[in-house]
DNA sequence: AAATATTTTTAGATTAATCTAAAAATGGTA
DNA sequence: TACCATTTTTAGATTAATCTAAAAATATTT
C-alpha cells in the first residue's frame, strides 16, 4: 500500500514519462512536485525498492509494469473525482484541482465503483481527459485545432501546441484557459479568423495563427 | 490546521468528553485510539499548544472552545460523508464508517458546502445522528435504549451506539434498521435479554449486549 | 582532453507520529 | 500514614518525509 506521498511522486513520473517517452531525471521530478533534488533522489530509492520505478543512480527512473498499474489507479480516481465534483457538486473547472488532489488518495474500491455506477461511466473528465477503467484501460479523446472546426461547433480546450510566453498571456487575457468551453460562432474564409465564444460568456474574434495553436475536444 | 492525526485525537477526546462531562484520562484516549499512552502525552501536548485543548500533567484533558468548534466540523464532515455513502452511493451502513473516517479529512470549505446542498441540508445521518451545522449547531434526538425501555414502550430505531461492522451486519440480518419500528414485548429479569417485535412482523430475541446499543425514540 | 558547469547523490538534521522501557506522580487501602 | 498498584510522563529510538550543504558523477564547452 502506498503512502499520499508515494502515490504523488509515482504519478508525477508517470506523467512526465508519458511525455517524454524516456526516462525521467530528478531535477524534472523535483521540479513539478515543488521539492527538491536530494528529497527525490531518496523517494525514488523508496520506490524502486518497491518494484514500482526502476532505477539506476545518475541515469533517471522508469516506471515498471506494476508502477504504471498503480499510477493508472490513481488518475482514475483523480478524475472521477473531478467529474463527480463538476457534475454533480457545480464546480468550476478551475476549483476541482486541489480537491481532487486530496481526494484521489481515498483508499476503497467500493468507493471508487460506486462512484463510477452513480456517474454513468464517464470515459472523460471534464478537462477531456481520458478516465482509465478498473484495469487500467483508457482512450485518449480525438482533438482537433479550433481552425479546423465548423460553425457551431463547441468543445473543451484541451491543449496548446504554442507555449511561448507571449502566446499563454494571450491566451489568459482572453480566458482561453485549458479546460474552458469554446464554440466557434463564425469564420472568414478570407483570411481564416474567426470569432469564438468562451465558457458561454465572452465573444472574441482570433487570428488563423491562434486558432491553430489551440485544441478542443468535445 | 490540523493534521489527519490531530483531527482524529481531537474528535475521539471529544467525544470522551462529551460522554463523561469530565475531563478525559490518557488511558481512555490511548484505549479508543488502540494507542499507547506515551503517545497520547505527546499528542495531547502538541494540541494543547495550539490552543485546542487544556491540558495539566496527570490531570487529563479538557477540550477548549476553539477545539470544540474543531471537533464539530470534523463530525460534521464525517456526517456529511457518510449520508452521502448511504443515500447516494447505496452503501450499507456497515460499510461507510472505515471510508468516512478517511473523507472527514479532506480539506475543502466549499467541497462541504456543496456536498450539504446536493443532499438537501440533511440534519440527521444514517445512524440518526445530528449533523452539525456550518457554526457547530446541531439538535439531538431525545433518544433511549431498548434496554431501558418498559414492555409494550415502542419506537423508531433513530441511533446505534456501536458501530463495528459486525455489530451492523447483525442489525440487517434481524431487520432493525434506522426508520424501523421496534416494539418491546417481553423481558428476562435473569439476563437483561429482550423479545421484541420489528416493523409489526419479525420477532427476534436480542441480548443485553444488544439492547443497550439500539436506541429508540417516538 | 581539460576545465567548467550542471546534475545527482550522500551525509547529516529536522519534524511528526509513533513505540518501549523506565521513572515519577497519583490514588486507594491496609 | 506508608505502601502498593495504577496511571502518566519522560527518555530515548524508529520511520517517513523532508531539508541544506557538501561531495561525486555526468555533461558541456572551450
Amino acid at each position: 500500500m502506498l503512502s499520499f506521498a508515494e502515490e504523488n511522486y509515482l504519478k508525477a513520473i508517470y506523467h512526465l514519462s508519458e511525455q517524454s517517452g524516456d526516462s525521467v531525471s530528478t531535477n524534472a521530478i523535483a521540479e513539478i512536485l515543488n521539492t527538491k533534488a536530494a528529497s527525490v533522489t531518496d523517494m525514488i530509492k523508496r520506490l524502486s525498492g518497491k518494484g514500482i520505478l526502476s532505477y539506476q543512480k545518475y541515469k533517471g527512473v522508469n516506471v515498471s509494469e506494476s508502477g504504471r498499474k498503480a499510477a493508472l489507479q490513481v488518475i482514475r480516481k483523480h478524475r472521477l473525482w473531478e467529474t463527480f465534483l463538476v457534475e454533480k457538486l457545480k464546480f468550476n473547472w478551475d476549483e476541482v484541482h486541489d480537491v481532487a488532489e486530496q481526494l484521489e488518495h481515498i483508499k476503497s474500491p467500493l468507493l471508487i465503483k460506486r462512484m463510477d455506477e452513480f456517474l454513468g461511466y464517464p470515459k472523460y473528465d471534464p478537462h477531456g481527459d481520458p478516465i482509465p477503467d478498473e484495469h487500467g484501460e483508457f482512450k485518449a479523446k480525438p482533438q482537433v485545432a479550433i481552425s479546423e472546426c465548423e460553425v457551431n461547433r463547441s468543445g473543451i480546450v484541451v491543449s496548446v501546441k504554442d507555449d511561448s510566453p507571449e502566446f499563454l498571456r494571450y491566451l489568459d487575457k482572453i480566458g482561453a484557459y485549458l479546460g474552458a468551453k469554446v464554440k466557434v460562432l463564425d469564420k472568414v474564409d478570407f483570411d481564416g479568423s474567426m470569432e469564438i465564444q468562451i465558457d458561454n460568456k465572452k465573444i472574441v474574434f482570433i487570428s488563423r495563427e491562434v486558432s491553430e495553436n489551440i485544441w478542443i475536444a468535445d
